[in-house]
DNA sequence: TTGTAAGCGTTATCAT
DNA sequence: ATGATAACGCTTACAA
């Protein structure tokens, strides 16, 4: 903690140059094999290290890639859903994989300020960003600075950047056909924030099964709120009050789906028996969930570490496309209509 | 992204020098009032931003807090346990509120290659510890090299190091002593990784229980595994099958928890009819799971910001204490036993 | 193969 | 009140 060692000490101690040690620190070609050991041992003698901040700044880069989960005004709530957890996870490990540090914030998504902290600040060589609004100011800042960005989510419209993830809408729409072809007719969507393009392509799936099978369509029966159990649990008694008859939930989270279940049985209605109910993500809860939790798989891990891969690939300055990955329908118990109507 | 505007370019601008520029920009004492609010537009005007890596390389600090979360050997696998979550929500908020960035990493609990990686390589101002091993390289090695860093948990014989984090053995304890309250005998433990110091004292909370209420202690009752309801649910078939007459389980994590009140059922054990269940942290998920599970509550929130704001009081060169947050049981309806034995 | 020197952008010291 | 200068530790032309 005291003097630090640094390249220049080594040189003296070696009898040769600053620019010498760096090379041989460095391995690069030219210098022989002999000064090269050399130099390595009396720096491992010494006890050496790099100072990463110093090579960092002067090779003008900061070899740290930012994650940010974006929220909304009011619900600056505490975040537990686990499907966030996975895939901070994946990435992180696969940074660290590549040599990179993952920072972590939480972002206002009616902002851009961020832009200016992580990119102009040069405090990261890139950015991760796990879900967006429909209309995002942040990604077109970005954009304008010329920032590298890899989005997670669907891939939607007119879309100029990169984004790697399911196809919410199809995901959606199999989830809800499968609601509706086990015999449930008034069938609830809730989901995260409105203008979150997660939730908004999942509406749009929603509503699409719901034309295709002829099925009514009605704003009451959807609800939008918070990745919580609480939050999920709340809503549902909101329907349930507007639409009595409701059958089905389509949930856009497992985590949600807990309270969702949770609050039927305490209203009165079995689940699946009255009230079928279907989430998303697939986590390791709903399978241990009781009723066991049908759902759509998403590959969060791979997905994870994809973002990373294309993220440090444009950082090369390659061309990378977006991905859309497998999903899949998990049916499981929670949806098994013993009695449609 | 092309040309960066520099502290000389305002200068050349406003025909002073970069060092007044310098000045004007952090609002030292001894500029007038004039001069700085003409630096101070000119600045606006180019589109100015500090290059946050050139200033902190210059101060001799990164103005970054690394949050670790150590992992053993085996179980390398995928994290999701929301309580995780919940703390690392607390940690980087209130990081960001004191103008810290966030890294986060998982590190392998049996090396102490990270301390280099973080400390020596100057990549972080202090590093925050989630969970520590019993016998901890790592710790060992941040304190030789003088670092600063907080670890949550609980506080241990001899310790010295600041710890912030709930009692783990009273903790343990109460929730035991609350199963032996309402009848039960056969008490089984499940915790997370046996040499890591939340499991341990937990398991000397409900070894201590055990013991004052004269009941007999059997290590056939024990297991140690991943915090996952997966996980939970396995280890809760291998204790049936070791003390078939078990009728209560108290697991070191609310979402292992849920695995193992699943795997009950599938045994044809009711919960908590025939087995009582009592879980830990009090995750959004406790009060929403069907049986509502009675847990352990420990203020995460709290203690999250709790901890940066040591760390950061550490790094100012302050002397300051470990903390010990209250705990409560939170007695919900995995643990009413109708019938006692 | 190696050394010299410049520079990354900022701030602090020491003058003036 | 302000400017010149050095320095943080490293890498890389360019020169030798």
């Amino acid at each position: 903690m005291t003097n630090r060692v640094t390249i220049s000490d080594i040189a003296r101690a070696a009898g040769v140059s600053p620019s010498t040690v760096s090379r041989a620190l460095n391995n690069h070609t030219g210098i022989p094999e002999s000064t090269r050991q050399k130099i390595q041992e009396i720096a491992a003698q010494l006890n050496y290290r790099l100072d990463v901040r110093a090579r960092n700044f002067r090779l003008q880069r900061s070899q740290t890639i930012a994650t940010l989960f974006p929220y909304q005004n009011a619900s600056h709530r505490q975040i537990s859903d686990p499907f966030y957890l996975e895939i901070v996870g994946a990435i992180t490990d696969e940074l660290d994989q590549h040599g990179y540090d993952a920072l972590i914030a939480r972002v206002h998504v009616e902002s851009d300020d961020w832009c200016s902290r992580y990119v102009l600040d040069k405090r990261v060589d890139g950015i991760l960003l796990i879900d967006r609004a429909v209309e995002d100011n942040g990604i077109r800042r970005l954009q304008s600075l010329g920032a590298n960005f890899v989005v997670w989510g669907a891939e939607i419209a007119g879309q100029d950047y990169v984004s790697v993830g399911c196809d919410g809408e199809a995901g959606a729409r199999d989830a809800v056909r499968h609601l509706i072809e086990i015999g449930r007719r008034r069938i609830g969507f809730i989901g995260g924030f409105e203008h979150m393009v997660e939730t908004d392509v999942r509406r749009r799936g929603y509503l699409l099964a719901l034309e295709e099978a002829g099925l009514p369509i009605d704003d009451q029966s959807m609800l939008f709120t918070d990745f919580t159990p609480e939050a999920g649990g709340q809503s549902v008694r909101a329907l349930l009050e507007r639409v009595p008859d409701l059958d089905a939930i389509f949930a856009c989270s497992d985590y949600m789906a807990v309270g969702v279940m949770e609050v039927l049985r305490q209203c009165g209605r079995s689940v699946p028996d009255d009230v079928s109910v279907v989430g998303y993500d697939d986590i390791p809860l709903a399978a241990y969930y009781s009723p066991r939790l049908t759902t759509i798989h998403q590959p969060i891990q791979a997905g994870g570490r994809l973002m990373v891969q294309k993220l440090l690939a444009m950082i090369e300055g390659e061309v990378v496309p977006s991905s859309v990955l497998p999903h899949r329908l998990i049916v499981r118990d929670s949806s098994r209509a013993e009695h449609s109507r």
